[in-house]
RNA sequence: GGGGAGAUACCAAAGUGGCCAACUGGGCCUGACUGUAAAUCAGGUGGCAUACGCCUUCGUAGGUUCGAAUCCUGCUCUCCCCA
């Protein structure tokens, strides 16, 4: 199957320019941008790396650029106003731990559709203002980047020239990568175009060679908000700043819709897998067996295969009894593994002794709940629960609420769960 | 350089001397219903306090007043128009 017949029927295609399909039907080098912004790449970047996964399977040759000059500059696409500019040091340990990652998702051995990773920086850092001026500015006119989606849409908010100025950075470095890499092809999330257009006119103008792009549609969940973001935030790739349960976690919970889109992007199964799978759950929705697959897929690719099972069987002991009796058959093996899974906090035995306040355990004792009032507010609404039963305000907490002397489990909701270890 | 408008909680946006911890919408949290789904409905959403209430917050620093998000002054920042 053709690369882009391939992003076609996985919905991960936006955008083609003009006499891509036809260029693409022989090898060539390919490549997208990833800005070290921050310490480590999201979710949604994942859908940027599938591209050149896909691309690479399709057998070209991927280019995994991390932006380090760009980065200290700051793409105004899709932002709707000014950023504060990153910390010199911040990027450079920022792309550190980038690199590394996305060297894990595609194969760099040395063949033909080996896969190249190039820092922006090293190339840019040294252009020099006059020459930048005369050689490249010359020939985009202010009207043509005026233009773009991206500036326009900020005429009103306020645009700094050097945020205006990243579309042509960005354009160089594809002029750039042509010219020493015979990369002919970027791709990008939709948001690019704009940014990848113009590099495409200004090779053409620069070398009269022909480039070519591609987009994949911004992910967007189904009630049309932001994908990857959870009620705590980003989810990461970095195991520091999303723990694989809670990784494997936010894909468990997507809605049936998205799951079906994220099967699509975000594994390498075929098209007859992922329509038999669809079928599967039409007929057990219950069983959630499409966020099931794509929670295990995905934590092992990016985690590992032991995270991954740590992560289900952990789900699978907290969600799958209902009651807390059910929580007294776990024996000491599970409580051992959760601990690890799940956020906790520790606490001094002989507190317990005496009796502690529901309110005191989970505010200062183990910082369960940031404030009082929050776990005031909880209990009011029957939305805290010990052991799996919902407490109720005034509630004292003592040794023997211990499951196996050691242990408490508590949980906002349903779904957050937090483990408490007397020590 | 000149003139004008503005800065309110996570975001947007009311409020123009006491009834303002601050209308409303979005977001977020919790509950009900469910499949750890979607949709829907209900409650909540600065901190401390069981509670009466107390404390901090409307760009920032001062001032007027019994009392200020609201009035005055300095400062910072943003946008618009003219040069």
């Amino acid at each position: 199957m053709s690369l882009l017949a391939e992003l076609r029927w996985r919905g991960m295609l936006a955008d083609v320019s003009a006499g891509t399909e036809e260029h693409l039907t022989q090898c060539r080098t390919g490549y997208i941008g990833f800005d070290p912004t921050a310490a480590s790449l999201h979710v949604g970047n994942l859908v940027q790396i599938m591209m050149l996964v896909h691309f690479q399977r399709a057998g070209h040759r991927p280019i995994a650029l991390i932006g380090g000059a760009t980065a200290l500059i700051g793409d105004p696409s899709g932002k709707s106003e000014e950023r504060p500019l990153l910390d010199r040091q911040a990027v450079i340990d920022n792309q550190q731990a980038i690199a590394a990652q996305l060297a894990r998702f595609l194969d760099f051995s040395s063949g033909r559709d080996g896969a190249l990773l190039l820092n922006n920086h090293d190339w840019l850092s040294s252009v020099r203002l006059l020459d930048f001026l005369r050689d490249i500015g010359k020939h985009v006119s202010i009207n043509y980047m005026m233009a773009k989606d991206a500036v326009r849409n900020r005429l009103e908010a306020g645009l700094s020239f050097t945020e205006f100025s990243y579309q042509l950075l960005q354009a160089y470095d594809f002029h750039y990568l042509s010219e020493h890499y015979q990369c002919t092809v970027q791709m990008g999330g939709a948001d690019q175009w704009g940014n990848i257009t113009a590099g495409i006119e200004l090779a053409r103008r620069l070398s009269g060679r022909q480039l070519f792009a591609l987009t994949s549609p911004l992910l967007i969940r189904s009630d049309g908000k932001k994908f990857g973001k959870s009620e705590e935030g980003n989810i990461w790739l970095d195991r520091r700043l999303t723990s694989p349960y809670r990784f494997y976690q936010f894909w468990i919970n997507l809605s049936d819709e998205e799951a079906q889109k994220c099967l699509r992007t975000f594994t390498l199964l075929s098209q007859a897998e992922v329509e038999a799978l669809e079928q599967q759950h039409r007929q057990r929705p219950e069983q959630r067996i499409l966020q099931q697959v794509l929670a295990r897929d995905l934590t092992t690719r990016v985690h590992s295969a032991d995270d991954a099972s740590r992560a289900a069987r952990t789900a699978a002991l907290l969600f799958g009894n209902g009651t807390g009796e059910d929580l007294l058959q776990l024996d000491e093996a599970d409580f051992d593994m959760i601990r690890d899974t799940l956020p906790h906090g520790s606490i001094n035995r002989s507190s317990l002794e005496n009796g502690l306040d529901i309110i005191r355990l989970v505010t200062e004792e183990t910082g369960f709940l940031p404030s009082r009032s929050e776990a005031r507010r909880l209990l009011q609404s029957q939305g805290l629960s010990l052991n799996k039963k919902p407490v109720a305000e005034g509630q004292i907490v003592r040794a023997e609420h211990l499951l196996h002397n050691r242990y408490l489990l508590l949980q906002r909701g349903k779904k957050n769960y937090f483990l408490v270890i007397a020590d």
